[in-house]
DNA sequence: TTGAAAGCGCTAACAC
DNA sequence: GTGTTAGCGCTTTCAA
């Protein structure tokens, strides 16, 4: 049996309140029985036993991390930075993956309910009535979406994009090709939008091409559209996608950047290493502010706020100028 | 506040205990009341309190995984797996990551000790000692290490090993570098030996070098040691170690596969981006495995087993003869 | 088959 | 500053 605030009581001599007091609201008790109850409880090798704690405090010190897939090489910087800084304020993260199903989303959510103080919503695919209705449950921080009342993170791939379209057009490319992805999508939805303006504004042809799964196969099914458009250049909706499609486009005897430059979205791990221009999302950025406005909305009654990070083109070789 | 047991109870008009009944042991409960009960729940929208459940049951329904790091590309399958499989049997899963610290470790499987029934830790760097000192308080399933009398998972790089070690023989090569992880690894320590048998088998000559750092920066590093030797082709400890030193050989003005061949382990997401030939890991079958184990190793006294899964080669553009 | 009551480990008034 | 007591939501004997 786990040694409880009993055993430390008995061993220090003092009522169980007063080993409590000392773990929950040191500054009431005595610094000499404070010393003795710390003593004795660290001979034993007491923990206080969080569930129980949560009983009466109805404060659990766990949050509830909800992501799409946790295999997508987007989420893991982000649940890692999430789980680092919840740590910081003594709180545990349960992460679950919906496999990108809203109705997995919502079973986890309500599974999770008793259990923690507040959850993170990562690019949910829940509708926006039941998000509201679930969140009087359980207080939400959203990212990547922005459902109306709740607090929320943005990444907004508004600026990246137009830096994307700039770089283009400085190469010299004067036709563009956007793989669009999911529709219900807030990026994809800044995405489309950033493109178009920043093309209308550099006076640049953009063919929109979509929607796309948001997948390497997504990609790679684009590609004879994208050969069959004069476009010399493509925005992918993300990394995957643009991954996809450059190693489709070389199986199809396309060379990239030489016949076709293309630029990704998310800035993965394997964008890195796979050379690929990409926009920067700064997801462990906006992991670590998810959590604060988090722990912030649970202990406070303030208005919810939502937090816009900007993203930023990283250049690498796989845009290049349009073949002459 | 939320719906309770007594809630449901004074709605359907009998005692706290049978509403218990109902949702733990329903076979106790008069099918008739039971439906009652059932209907009562339902329509309040009753959900178990899982910390209360705990309290008396000591089973939280927990379990925690515990990784090094979340973002290194090996492990995101394998946690997205364990969850899954996990959730089937009902169990809510804490991720944390140690960043590859041993006191961070110990300190978080400490401080979750009181919320979980049971925690994988994957790849562990604690001494055996701590481990079996700490799994006195939490049962534990170890995944790639094999601690005395505690179960464990093992994905054993050595079959896959050799056959990297066939297909560069096979392809003409004739001396091979290996380069190596860390010494105090399972994973390392199986590749050394089976890549040295397996040399011997096919009488190449093997040149270990290392130990390196287990990430790009490692390859990079080892790059120029590589060209210095005879070598015409690389094993190396893992897929970013690998895909390190490809990238810093091609910098050094050296062709991958043309003047070099490079295998990695893990056969990650980014692997198979590169087109970089890899050995395959069963992240996700390890993970569902652990799970199995690990539940089963918390609800019976049998002692515990280990799983062995194999490994095997995934032939890409990375490998081909060596230079004439 | 059901109800009554004690208790899981801890906190939070309230009294002293 | 510390002890007393009730209670958080649930399970689990024990009786009936």
């Amino acid at each position: 049996m786990a040694v409880t605030i009993k055993d430390v009581a008995l061993a220090s001599g003092v009522h169980v309140s007063t080993v409590s007091r000392t773990f929950s609201a040191a500054h009431l008790v005595n610094p000499d029985t404070r010393t003795r109850v710390l003593a004795a409880a660290s001979a034993l090798g007491y923990r206080p036993n969080r569930a129980a704690r949560a009983l009466s405090t109805r404060r659990t010190g766990n949050l509830g991390l909800i992501v799409a897939d946790i295999a997508n090489p987007f989420f893991p910087p982000l649940i890692k930075a999430a789980q680092a800084h919840a740590r910081r304020s003594d709180h545990h993260v349960f992460v679950a993956d919906t496999d990108e199903q809203a109705r997995v989303e919502e079973e986890l959510i309500r599974s999770m309910a008793t259990q923690v103080d507040g959850a993170l919503l990562v690019a949910p695919r829940l509708s926006n009535r039941l998000i509201a209705e679930l969140s009087a449950d359980v207080p939400f921080v959203v990212v990547n979406r922005q459902p109306a009342g709740l607090p929320a993170v943005l990444m907004d791939v508004a600026s990246g994009a137009a830096q994307a379209v700039d770089h283009l057009a400085s190469l010299g490319h004067r036709e563009i090709a956007l793989l669009t992805g999911p529709r219900a999508s807030w990026t994809n939805q800044r995405l489309e939008r950033a493109a178009e303006e920043a093309a209308l504004r550099r006076g640049l042809l953009l063919h929109s091409v979509g929607p796309n799964q948001p997948t390497e196969e997504g990609g790679a099914a684009a590609a004879p559209g994208v050969l069959a458009l004069d476009a010399t250049a493509v925005l992918a909706y993300n990394d995957l996608v643009a991954l996809g499609l450059v190693q489709e486009l070389r199986a199809l005897g396309a060379s990239v950047p030489g016949d076709l430059s293309v630029v990704g979205v998310d800035n993965t791990h394997t964008a890195r290493h796979c050379d690929l221009t990409s926009v920067d999302m700064p997801t462990a950025a906006a992991g670590r502010s998810a959590i604060d406005l988090l722990l912030h909305r649970i202990s406070s009654e303030d208005p919810p706020g939502t937090v816009t990070l900007d993203t930023r083109l990283v250049v690498r070789g796989s845009t290049a100028p349009p073949p002459v």
